[in-house]
DNA sequence: GCCTTTCCGTTGGTGGCACTAACGTTTGTA
DNA sequence: TACAAACGTTAGTGCCACCAACGGAAAGGC
């Protein structure tokens, strides 16, 4: 996209809050991306490592379910980041279709410099909005979210 | 991603404000590609549509600034739009470098159909949401949004 | 005890969006 | 007239989200 010439936009487009949300997610994932690129690292990787060390270790189903990615792209996110020795899978002696997935402390320390790098994203980011502005922000997109998360209708 | 359970996610995504941002953008896509799918159709194709529309016949290299859309990705989706006769694609006499796109009148019926489709969208989207909040909420993300457009920092 | 269903990990492939690199052609301009 | 810039096009990449299919293992019904 780059840059597209700003007053230009039709109005056709800017004017559809699904617009508003998915450009604003492009910059957004444009700065993940790159903040995660100084690390060597994406999005998943980060998805993954968090939702371990929050959790503790787990099979790799679960692991999918709680970060929300596809269970066939757990299995390549976490043979890329095993490679790099960030997380270890042993199998679960209790049920022996399942890999426990461990992080190990090289991936906690990844996960440090992951978090530490997105911090400061999440402040250039949101840089226009004041404090207050940033937590209603964040309170209107988690209803939203939330609403389509358990589509109670 | 599918269901991830709700209460599970990990505190350390649902806490950044880029991952309330950038899901919230997934589910918006997913009700967008939904909507034009019914249609045929998919975001490039509406986006030029649209811009079209708007700003009348332009060349492909304008359309690409005006929509967003990377001018490689213009050839393809307008070959696409072509195709069906949406538009057509005529070399400008004043600079034989350009072509001149335009709308077709069976395009511009496509494009009404595909902003009914995306008023629907909205609304489900933002269903949670009171018309002050979605106002809001609109408000908010244009701030953000034209801050990363033109980076005056 | 079987048998069916369900779950698990894995492979391979798809589609949408955004982007890069390279090329030939055409246009302006120094 | 050379040179730089813009245009359209092709081909290919990366990330994210997803589907289909498989074999192995576990759970549940009967």
């Amino acid at each position: 996209m780059e840059n597209p010439e700003p007053d230009l936009v039709p109005t056709r487009l800017a004017g559809l809050p699904s617009w508003l949300i998915t450009q604003t997610a492009v910059r957004a994932g444009r700065l993940v991306a790159d903040g995660l690129a100084a690390a060597d690292a994406r999005g998943y990787h980060f998805r993954l490592l968090a939702t371990l060390d929050e959790f503790g270790p787990a099979s790799q189903a679960a692991l999918g379910r709680r970060s929300g990615i596809h269970v066939s792209d757990v299995v390549a996110a976490l043979n890329e980041l095993a490679e790099r020795e960030f997380v270890t899978r042993s199998p679960d002696p209790a049920d022996r279709r399942r890999n426990v997935v461990t992080v190990t402390a090289a991936g906690r320390r990844q996960l440090r410099r992951l978090e530490k790098r997105l911090a400061a994203v999440q402040d250039e980011l949101l840089a226009p909005l004041s404090p207050d502005e940033r937590a209603d922000l964040a309170r209107l997109l988690a209803r939203v979210l939330a609403h389509h998360t358990r589509p109670s209708t």
